[in-house]
DNA sequence: TATGAATGAGGGTTCATTCAT
DNA sequence: AATGAATGAACCCTCATTCAT
C-alpha cells in the first residue's frame, strides 16, 4: 500500500472511529465519516467494500494493534503478577488514550448481526486466549491460584470491561490510572497471589 | 390498565425481547415483532409510542422484575457473603431462564443513542445500586475487605457480565449453574472474606 | 387478488408503461412510475419485487394480453390468407390503441441485460411460435408455398415491426391502419397465396 | 487527425461495441470500455465528450462503415434484383462478420433517451433511403410491382432485421449465409421480381 | 497526452409510522 | 381497539466525469 494511500485509508478509519462512538453504528450515516475524514462520500468506497467493511477493518486494525501493545507490554515481565498488572495497565492506558475506540469497543463489542460479530470476534478472541494463557502459566508455576481458567479470564477481562464501561459513560470519570491498584489488588486476591 | 390489555402488552414485550435478541434492535423491523406478537404492524403503536419506546419499557420492565427477585432473594440472607452468593445464583438463573432477555441486555446494554442509553441506565444503575449497598455494609460489618466499592461493584458485575457473555454467544454453553461456585470462589479470594 | 388490490397493480403497470415508452427503461425513475400512478414510492414496492419486476410484469401482463386478442381474432378464420391478414390487423390495431405499449415493446424488447432479456422474450416467442404454427398449416394445406417456416416468420413478423417502428417515431405518422392492406399485398406476394 | 490519435479512437470504439453489446449501453460503465481498450478512464474523455458520444460516434462510424459497403456492394448491379440480393447478402455478410456491432444494432437502435435516438437516426435513415432509392427505381424500370415505397422498405429492412435479431439471440445459429436465398426467395416474390 | 484517484449527484429501496376502515 | 395498506423520508452505494500530477 502506497503512502498516500495508507493515510487515507487511516483517516478513515480514525473518522470512522470518532463517528461510530458519537452516532453507534447504525445511526452514523457513511456520510458523516466522509465529512469527518475530509473525503467525498463515494471516496470510501474506494477504500472499503460497504459500511459494514469500515467497523470490521477498524476492529481488526485497532484491537491488533491493541493487542500487539499488549503483548509488548508483558514480555519483559518476570512473574504472573507482574504480567497481569501489566496488561491491566497497558489495557487502561490504550483505551484512556484513546477514548473513542474504548467507546466503540464498548458499543459494537455485542452486535448481534451475525456477520458482523463473526468479524469482530477474532481480535476479542485473540485477547482472550492471550489472558487465558498467562493465567494458564501462572497456575502452571503455582503463581496463582485459580480453580478454573476460562472463569479466570471472564473475571479478569470482565473487570476491566465494566471499569472502562463506567469510564466511557461518566461525562467526568476519574482517570482509569487511578483504579489500576485498586483493580490489581481485587485480582491478586481473588488469585491468590502471595 | 385492563387485563387484556395488560396481556397484549406483555405479549409485545415478550416478541420484541425474542427479536431484538436474534437480530438487534436496529436490524429488527417492527413488522416482525408484530408478526411474532401476533397484531398488525399498527397494533404496536397502540401499546407504545415509537420503536424505541419498546426498547425502553423491555429494559424497565424486564430488568424491573429482575432487580426485584434479586432483592427478594438476599432479604433472608444473613451474612455479605451470602448475599453476594445469592446475587450470583439468582443473576445466573434469571438469565438462564430468560435467554433472550440476557442476549438484549448484553447487545444493547450499550446502545449508542444517547436516548436509547439514558432510558435503559435507569435499571442497570439501581442493580448498580443495590451491589453497592451489599458492598458497602459488608466493608462496614467487616464481612469483607475492599478498598474501593465502586471498583468492587465493577469487578462483582464485570464478572458475571462476563459470564453471561460467553454463555450467549457460545452454541453449546456449560450452564451458568456450574459455574456459580468457581465464580463465588474468586469474589471470596477479591474481598477476602473469611 | 381483491379488486382494489387488482386496480392499483393495473394502474402501476399503466403508470409505467407510459413513463417507460418516454424515458426508456433506465433513465425512468421508479419516482416518476409512482407520481404518474398517483401513489407513494414506496406503493410500489408493496406490488411489485423491484424495478425490473415491474418490467417484466408489464410484458407478461400486456403482451400476454396481446397475444389472446391476436389468438382470437383468428379462431374464425377459415383460410391461412384470413389468418394472416387477420393477424396483421389485429397487431395494427393493438398497437394504435396503446401506443406507450408499442414504444416500450420497441425499446425494450432488445434489452441487454441478460435478465431482463429472458424474463421478456417468453411472451415474444410464445408469438413467435403462433406464426410460425399459422405458416405450417398453410403450407400444409398448400394454402401458401414458402420454403422455410422461421425466416418466413421473421419476414412476417419483421415486417410489422419495422412498420410500427417508423410508426412510433413519426411525429405524425399515417395511421397504421392505413397500411393494413399494403402489408398484406406484399405477405401475399411473398407467400405465394393464389 | 494525427496516427496515434486516430488508432486509440478506434480501439475505444472497438471496445465499446464489445462492451456495450455484452451489456447495453446503460448497464454497461465507462470504466469498463476503458479496460477492454486497455487505457486509463480519464483518456476516454480525451477523445468523446461524454458516455453518449461513444454510442453516437459508433454508430456514425460502424454504421457509416456498413452503409458504405452496401453502397460499393451494389455499384456493378445491373438489376433491381441483384441489387437486392447484393444488399442482403452484404448486410447478413457484414453482421455476420461484425457480431458485437450487430448486436448493439440490435440492442440501442431503438433507445428512448430522444437525443441518442437523434444521433443514432442518422446513419439508419441514411441506409433507409438507399434502400428506398433502389425500390423506387425498380419500379420506375417497372422491374418490381409495388404499391407503397415505403412499406417496401419497411418488409425489406424489417425482414433483415428480424433474421439478425434471431440470430444475435441464438446460441448456435445457423449462418446467415444459408438463410440469404430463402430472403431472397421471399422479397422476389413480395415485389414480384420476374 | 495520459493517468486514475477523487468527486458528489442521483436513485432504488427499506421501513417506522400513520390513518381510513 | 384493531387492522394493514399506504406513506415518504432517509440512506447506502454507484458511476460518469473531473483534475492534479
Amino acid at each position: 500500500m502506497s503512502k498516500p494511500r495508507e493515510e487515507k485509508y487511516q483517516a478513515i478509519l480514525d473518522a470512522a472511529t470518532e463517528a461510530f462512538a458519537e452516532y453507534g453504528y447504525f445511526t452514523c450515516q457513511v456520510s458523516k465519516i466522509a465529512k469527518l475524514a475530509g473525503v467525498a462520500d463515494g471516496t470510501i468506497y474506494l477504500y472499503f467494500k460497504n459500511k459494514e467493511d469500515i467497523l470490521v477493518s477498524l476492529f481488526s486494525d485497532r484491537m491488533g494493534n491493541f493487542i500487539q501493545e499488549i503483548r509488548q507490554s508483558i514480555v519483559k515481565c518476570q512473574t504472573t503478577q507482574e504480567r497481569l498488572f501489566c496488561i491491566i495497565r497497558t489495557h487502561f492506558k490504550y483505551m484512556e488514550e484513546n477514548r473513542s475506540l474504548a467507546i466503540v469497543t464498548q458499543i459494537e463489542l455485542r452486535q448481534s448481526d451475525p456477520k458482523i460479530r463473526e468479524a469482530i470476534s477474532g481480535p476479542l478472541r485473540e485477547y482472550f486466549h492471550l489472558i487465558e494463557q498467562v493465567l494458564t502459566e501462572g497456575v502452571e508455576k503455582q503463581e496463582i491460584i485459580l480453580a478454573d481458567v476460562k472463569v479466570g479470564r471472564q473475571m479478569f477481562f470482565g473487570t476491566l470491561d465494566a471499569a472502562i464501561s463506567d469510564w466511557v459513560s461518566s461525562k467526568k470519570p476519574r482517570p482509569l490510572e487511578g483504579i489500576e491498584e485498586l483493580v490489581f489488588e481485587l485480582m491478586r486476591g481473588a488469585f491468590k497471589i502471595k
